[in-house]
RNA sequence: GCCUCUGUAGCUCAGUCGGUAGAGCAGAGGACUGAAAAUCCUCGUGUCAUUGGUUCGAUUCCGAUCGGAGGCA
């Protein structure tokens, strides 16, 4: 039997210093980084998506960050398959990679190796059509439709969240097979040995206003320029969604003064990060470390000594 | 100094014709398989400023005290 290709993991919330931690690990264990977030994958984003600059990279090799035109759709599925690739080629180099991400759907899918059936691929013109369907009955239609097709799906799902009732719809009307047996196909054997670590503050308090004083250097690095250009071309669509952007279109338009929108932007990473935190809570594989509770080195070596255990390296 | 208004959840405020109270925001918890930095669900006990009085019973009525705002001098 072949050997599993080893795979560490540093995740956490936003802010919390997944980033410094990784390259050092890398560093160490001559590594190479794999960012699993959804919106550094963009070019175009640095401030407001926090990217590494070259000097925070420290020459360790980073994929998956900043190679993406910010006007090309990308899914959960396109990303599984670019990193599923990145891993292999990195392993294959003789080195160690390192998945190093805050997006729970990305890195779940790609931990566990879920396979997505090609022939489910999202519909724009459908999703479009059924979006305005749920709106138009606060979901009530397109929810009996799911109960009569696909009623497990249905228990799971609320009919007011209108995304993901849509999405189960569609994949009905697209492949014919419900989301749910979607789901369980998409199961299979994974191919990797993990070693995962996870920064998380005990007090919570402490990564709040961490986020606090990354808002505010994000604006001395250039955030308000960064997000006239991204709201000012429309044909960026998922950029737009990104915390940082958004919140500062009143500010913009002049119908808020700055502060509040720098205010409400913060709340909004602030929940961000708390929604990261429950994602990741529930896989126990995760070692929690608390960046607080050391110095930035007995950090590094906690980490270091969880994936060497884990990985037998 | 006098007069008026005001003091209720972390914040902004509602309310109880006297039977110890509830909204929004903040916050917390949760879900999550092709937009995921998205989307959605659940959660409200607090010396009702302090203190005395009336009352079976006061956060509610009355008095005093201490905050805050405004007006007249």
């Amino acid at each position: 039997m072949e050997d599993k290709i080893k795979l560490a993991v540093v995740t956490g919330p936003t802010a919390s210093g997944k980033t410094a931690l990784a390259v050092e690990l890398a560093l160490q264990l001559n590594g190479e980084i794999i960012g699993a977030d959804s919106m550094q994958i963009y070019k175009g984003l640095p401030i407001a998506t926090a990217q590494p600059t070259l000097e925070e990279q420290k020459g360790v090799p980073h994929h998956l960050i900043a190679f993406l035109d910010p006007d090309q759709p990308f899914s959960v599925s396109d990303y599984v398959s670019l990193a599923q690739k990145t891993i292999r080629e990195v392993w294959q180099r003789g080195k160690l990679p390192i998945l190093c991400g805050g997006t729970g759907l990305y890195l779940h899918s790609t931990v566990d190796c879920i396979r997505f059936d090609q022939s489910a691929a999202g519909d724009d013109a459908l999703r479009e059509e059924l979006m305005k369907q749920a709106k138009a009955d606060q979901g009530e239609s397109l929810y009996s439709e799911l109960c009569r097709v696909d009623p497990d799906s249905a228990k799971i799902i609320h009919p007011h969240n209108y995304v993901r009732l849509v999405r189960a719809v569609e994949v009905y009307r697209l492949t014919g097979k419900t989301l749910w047996e979607q789901k369980q196909a998409s199961r299979q054997e994974c191919r990797y040995q993990l070693g995962m670590v996870g920064l998380n503050y005990a007090d919570r308090s402490l990564l709040y206003r961490r986020i606090d004083r990354r808002v505010d250097e994000m604006v001395t690095q250039g955030l308000l320029e960064e997000a006239r250009q991204v709201l000012a071309n429309p044909a960026l669509k998922t950029a737009a969604n990104a915390i940082g952007y958004k919140e500062l279109r009143p500010w913009l338009e002049g119908s808020l003064p700055l502060e509040e929108c720098l205010e409400n932007l913060k709340r909004q990473t602030r929940r961000y990060a708390k929604r990261q935190i429950t994602w990741l809570k529930r896989d126990e594989r995760i070692h929690w470390l608390d960046p607080s509770a050391v110095d930035f080195d007995s950090l590094v070596k906690e980490a270091k000594q969880v994936l060497q255990n884990e990985l037998s390296l």
